[in-house]
DNA sequence: TTTAATGTATTACAACTGTAATCAAAAATA
DNA sequence: TATTTTTGATTACAGTTGTAATACATTAAA
């Protein structure tokens, strides 16, 4: 049961990046992100290095440069997030956080039939 | 527009304390918190204080004591969470997160029931 | 009234974060 | 070959967080 390791703000957002699209390397992933964001290059080197060093991410050398990919999937993480939220502000309760989310946010009546349609299924089972 | 201060998880733990019943004074939270932690309580004072300074909690003297109070509701903490976690993990896309929230956690079938005539409103605004 | 207890305020300290700058090694260039 | 550039590694530094200990002021007790 390797534990996984605490992904922080700036951290998630390189490691969207080699979510979309793996390995990258560092130039790379500057680029990508230069989009998004005012960091400096030598920013998202250290949170590389952070990430390897947390074993979220990996990476292979080719020459002088690294090759970077996840080591853990995006869901894997997305389900510790909602485990995390469900629990720390909702005590576990889940009809209320979806209640909370469905009431506050937008759907289109299409996303809405495809909801319905889940929770149709998940009483099947 | 007061921006909403940053609330760290073991403050969340003192603020649910208060959300659940206040005012309530530093005593009164540590034996309340005494029960699902073993937080020395040196420590609940300090988390009290910095709630303090963010401005996340008032007070009212009494005597030498202090009457501690939210200042800020827990829907409003609720939807800061919420929004954080939709657009740093789902990019802001509703359905996908709640199709992953309601295929992993559970549900009775009353409580199927009644999200789906929350969806089934939702869809008539 | 001197002392002990109690409640708040201040200080402590390491790990984690945000945000880089500097250093060192290797490669490209002059 | 000497020098500049590039790339990763190490160091920096302040703010936040977890987890208290110590200091100070006031009240209760001896």
């Amino acid at each position: 049961m390797s534990k996984i390791p605490k992904i922080a703000e700036s951290e998630w957002r390189v490691m969207k990046i080699l979510w979309a699209d793996s390995p990258r390397t560092a130039n790379e992933i500057v680029e990508s992100l230069k989009v998004e964001t005012n960091w400096n290059p030598k920013t998202i080197k250290t949170l590389l290095n952070r990430l390897v060093k947390k074993q979220a991410l990996g990476f292979e050398k080719e020459g002088r440069t690294y090759n970077y990919y996840p080591l853990i999937s995006r869901n894997e993480y997305a389900r510790t997030e909602r485990k995390s939220i469900l629990n720390r502000v909702y005590d576990g309760c889940l009809k209320p956080m979806l209640a909370s989310f469905i009431e506050e946010e937008n759907l289109s009546p299409e996303e809405i039939d495809e909801l319905k349609q889940i929770l149709e299924q998940k009483k099947g089972k």
